[in-house]
DNA sequence: GCCGGTCTCCCCTTTTTCAGGGATTTTATT
DNA sequence: AATAAAATCCCTGAAAAAGGGGAGACCGGC
């Protein structure tokens, strides 16, 4: 029985390309495509396919949050990230929220259906590209605290401490220590080079 | 006569999917395509097509700066630029270095091949998104002295005015001066926010 | 030659950050 | 119940940044 494959991108483009990639493959058949989160999971209610190729950037909700939520609601659909190649730091996520593979969008199509077959069978594909930023990204990987989230947010705003205290209804001195924290966690030596480092690894906008 | 149509883009996904759109329409020659910058350039020393759809982001050089390129060397060439919805800040600096116009990936079949046919009579074609993007980066963009873009990224290294000062051999106070006025062109009220402003802008990675 | 912009330098004051500690309570997790 | 992690609070003192001025030198364009 033919794999049903059904691929959830923004750009309109790259469903062409995929499907153009994939039209002929035999053993792959085309369940559609979606262009938002929340088209994806209104054809989900429908039917499901075998596997979903999921971008991480979608105009509603990211490919992240919407990983979580579909392998909530539909375990045995497989998941399959699709990124460019500067998004590295994503793969790591998608893989804890439930993704069974990860391709870069310069695949092949070798690439692609191998990616596909492996997956099928409950298998992880990740491109070299792809496993090499999780090794990279994984060593380098900080953790903040809720808290700690919250005041870094503040901290690019331009607040000072004082401003954050007051919106957070804590100490000024607690506002220090969460800034110490993580300026310690960046190994950051002031605010410009914590921003600077947030911003690439994604932590603030 | 047969508009030839060449593509440069890294993302073999997205040069599927716009040879797939494009190879029924009438009137358009599908010239090739490229995946770098150098490649590219290699292409065009043998033959020239009448247009070029280029991706901002190649391996090797940013398509800006091979726009740039391209445009001196063979003028007559017609670029249109492409990219993803959260890159439209470098549409201005595309259009200024020679671009006719500029497409979003998620562009649909008759977007694309309208775009190419205005490109070909000396037009200008920019999607909605995309002079919408303009506008708006238009309005808000902050030019900045070589100076200023200096320290700037010093600031964003971590460095302090003192370490600023040794380093580029000028006063503490002449580094301040620039600080400040970084602060007063991004409206910016402290670092934190500088920094963030600037990323934002791509004035610095 | 003059003007605008840039780069340079200096003054002052106040605010904020940074670098060191230390310490208690809350909240999971086992 | 014990432990660990997170969140809370406090102190001191030095360093840096921010906010407010002013001012001379250089350079390119009109």
């Amino acid at each position: 029985m033919a794999t049903s494959v059904f691929i959830v991108d923004d750009h309109y483009m790259v469903i062409e390309g995929i499907r153009s990639l994939l039209q002929h493959e035999k053993g792959i058949e085309w369940a559609g495509h979606a262009q938002s989160a929340a088209s994806c999971l209104a054809y989900l209610q429908r039917e499901q396919p075998d596997v979903i190729l999921m971008d991480i950037n979608l105009p509603d909700m990211s490919g992240i949050d919407l990983c979580l939520e579909v392998k909530k609601k539909y375990p045995f659909v497989f998941i399959i990230g699709l990124s460019t190649f500067n998004q590295q730091s994503f793969i790591q996520k998608m893989m804890e929220n439930g993704a069974s593979g990860y391709v870069l969008k310069n695949a092949t199509q070798e690439e692609l259906t191998e990616a596909i077959d492996l997956v099928c069978k409950g298998k992880t594909y990740l491109s070299d590209e792809a496993s090499f930023a999780l090794r990279e990204h994984t060593a380098a990987q900080i953790i903040l605290t809720r808290r700690e989230k919250e005041v870094l947010e503040l901290i690019a705003e331009g607040m000072t401490n004082n401003e954050i205290a007051k919106q957070l209804f804590i100490s000024v001195t607690t506002v220090d220590t969460h800034r110490k924290n993580l300026l310690a966690k960046f190994e950051a030596k002031n605010v410009a080079s914590l921003i600077r480092a947030a911003v690439k690894m994604q932590l603030i906008k």
